[in-house]
DNA sequence: GACCAGGCACATC
DNA sequence: GATGTGCATGGT
């Protein structure tokens, strides 16, 4: 337990070392990294980057103009993330939410507890646990752990949980492991999803090059 | 041309 | 509960 929350810390400490605080989310403003964060969904981030660069350019990547933009117009301006239809179908899901219980305001929204917020946010359609906590963390400043395919693959691979562990049981490990500072878990998954795309994924257990494996000979 | 990317909903067993 | 499938573009 207390062997576990350390070697977590000093995981975090190395890679802060080696990287400094990746000032995550990347994003202009919290609409921004609500957007992002369902337009990345099993997406690279640089296919997601030239769609908010074209909703920029149309002058919609704001909650009121896209509330009023047709779901087909919409798909057409993201269709760089691929899946668009599906993703504007559910960022239209996302914005009826926002405006038949907070009337179109993020203010209003964040200030509900995050519980609470993000069961909420688990109801609308294309809201799964990691773009709930996405949201939570990144535009609402809220401790809640983000769980990715990275860090399941990662950590599991490492022992700390089986790799059949659920998106619940791995956050609830790294809650439990970390104090609940929101910088932190901040940081700690944008380093994870940092060294996810920058190394390789052989499936040499003793693979240098591999994350974890690369970070224990760090700290040896 | 195969494989993967910062998931999610839905069907089926 | 576990497992399989569709959704789609763009980079390697």
């Amino acid at each position: 337990m207390k062997i576990t929350s350390r070697l977590l810390k000093q995981i975090y400490k190395v890679l802060y070392r080696k990287h400094g605080h990746r000032r995550w989310w990347p994003g202009d403003s919290r609409f921004e990294i609500i957007l992002g964060a369902i337009l990345t969904q099993n997406t690279s981030w640089k296919n997601v980057e030239k769609a908010i660069a074209k909703l920029k350019l149309h002058r919609v990547l704001n909650a009121d103009a896209l509330y009023r933009l047709p779901e087909k117009k919409l798909a057409r301006l993201i269709r760089s993330a691929g899946y668009f239809n599906i993703k504007a179908n559910r960022i239209k899901h996302f914005l009826n939410f926002l405006y038949e219980k907070y009337g179109g305001s993020l203010s209003k929204m964040f200030t509900r507890p995050g519980p609470l917020l993000r069961q909420e946010l688990l109801e609308v359609k294309g809201i799964g646990p990691e773009t709930a906590d996405s949201i939570l963390l990144y535009a609402g400043n809220k401790p809640f752990f983000v769980v990715d395919a990275y860090t399941k693959r990662i950590f599991s691979r490492h022992h700390f949980f089986p790799h059949t562990a659920s998106y619940d049981e791995v956050q609830a490990f790294f809650m439990k492991h970390l104090p609940p500072d929101v910088s932190l878990f901040n940081d700690y998954h944008a380093q994870i999803v940092h060294i996810g795309n920058t190394l390789c994924f052989k499936r040499e257990p003793d693979c240098n090059s591999c994350p974890l494996n690369f970070l224990f000979s760090l700290t040896k």
